[in-house]
DNA sequence: TCTAAACATTTAAAAGTTTGAATGTTTTTC
DNA sequence: GAAAAACATTCAAACTTTTAAATGTTTAGA
């Protein structure tokens, strides 16, 4: 994992929300973009701009099932993340 | 770690120049904001706003000695974060 | 095929971040 | 004490992010 990479991955984690998503993800293992709208609160648009970034930054995995977008953690990031912060120890 | 921790902490890594300080004091142990300007060629106040950052977070240890700000990393707290994010596993 | 549901995209406003010039404070050195 | 070095603070400009309204696209179901 490069720095550009890390920058992604964290920038990713750092807002109330996204980090939301992601404990929200670890904890159910499968989430939509309808029942990330309903855990926030926010718009749709608004959903789909974060989720964006989650799967930008290659830490949440979406997959198009019918008009569903089925997202899980991608557990592999987040594994190499942490690896690379562990490396500054 | 809380959620807002979290938060303060992934978003301090999640810059170019940030990101580069803690790799430089993994690497160093111990900077002043001097070694910082010169490491990343910012100015002296956008240095000074970036160690705050990193500060403020708990990634990094400040301490005045005389006129220099010694800089140094907080390994628990960077230890704190990684745990945190293995727990999303 | 018509309707509705789920998501994406465009756009624009509001809010936040980054940057350096100017200036202030404290500490060291001469 | 005067000069300089190291850092902090204030400020304003440039840029980026966040947000939702409006609209577009695709898929599912009646």
């Amino acid at each position: 994992m490069d720095n550009r990479a890390v920058e992604k991955a964290t920038n990713a984690i750092s807002d109330k929300y996204r980090l939301g998503i992601l404990q929200a993800l670890a904890q159910k293992g499968c989430m939509t973009n309808t029942d990330v709208q309903e855990l926030t609160g926010l718009s749709q648009p608004c959903v789909s701009h974060h989720v964006k970034l989650l799967t930008d930054s290659g830490l949440v995995e979406a997959r198009k099932e019918g008009r569903n977008l089925h997202l899980r953690l991608n557990k592999e990031a987040l594994h190499e993340l942490t690896t690379f912060l562990n490396g500054l120890l």
